[in-house]
DNA sequence: ATATAAATGAAAACCTTTCTCATTTACACC
DNA sequence: GGTGTAAATGAGAAAGGTTTTCATTTATAT
């Protein structure tokens, strides 16, 4: 019942809303850029504006449903929260993203935060690099 | 002498190249995206075209003279390189940006690399946050 | 059903960055 | 010190992702 998530989140439940979550929930490929989704919707069948898509995402990012990564080039992806915070690993040669988790990391970056008077807000670590398949195939 | 910097790297010593680096150099902000480069010259009275400048920080960037941020908004800044491997913090209300260093994290980065079979290339840590002046002012 | 505010789509606008191309400049060589 | 040649520059156009505008459509409260 994806209608209730909406409402939750005090969004008006409409087409363009649930086709989105839907892509989201349903495609393999966990992180998505604007493009992405939108193609998605098009291969579909549903007739979306690519603004709207702009504009349902940067909604549910707002809402918390969807959280926005911004790689180094200038080009940003969703996926969908589940909660956990987590950082990536990022594969400079096919763009894979791979996710981890590390406590010390977090801990240290509080620590480092709270050294520098700093109330952190938010923080992003990207780690980039060759992802094993891809140096598998030509190293 | 700055001009023997741009041979040792291999550069031409043209105008453009010689101005850009004196501003990066003379300028208290340490961090100046192309636009802040560009401007500080024009008020020096220097004519100078904003594709040069960004040509010239790419050019600098790649001859390992200065290296660049992307910072979260789609927006980069330069900042001469000193050698030193450092992160950032970034302060969401005054654009400040403070530099940090801490080998716990670099050294959890490289195993969580290793773990997940990747050959790193890069890294990028930012955290966001309220400086200590800016949460001073009005908190 | 209906009124009303919100959401949508298409196209234009935006913003930073890169590219194109004609002109200028730095540097190696004479 | 001139001079040829490849590289660098400047202006403006183009690119690419994202946001805005505005007329039209839609969801929801009444």
């Amino acid at each position: 019942m994806e209608s209730q998530d909406l409402r939750n989140v005090g969004l008006k439940v409409t087409l363009p809303r649930l086709k989105v979550l839907e892509i989201l929930e349903t495609t393999k490929q966990r992180h998505m850029s604007a493009e992405d989704v939108y193609k998605a919707l098009l291969e579909m069948g549903e007739e979306i504006g690519l603004a709207t898509v702009y504009r349902v995402l940067t909604q549910f990012q707002g809402a918390g449903l969807v959280s926005r990564l911004s790689i180094d080039d200038g080009h940003a992806v969703f996926e969908l929260e589940d909660g956990t915070h987590h950082d990536h690993l990022l594969c400079v040669r096919c763009h894979q993203i791979e996710e981890f988790i590390d406590e010390v990391i977090e801990q240290r970056q509080r620590a480092i935060a709270l050294e520098k008077g700093f109330e952190m807000t938010d923080h992003s670590l990207y780690i980039y690099g060759i992802c094993q398949k891809c140096r598998q195939d030509k190293d």
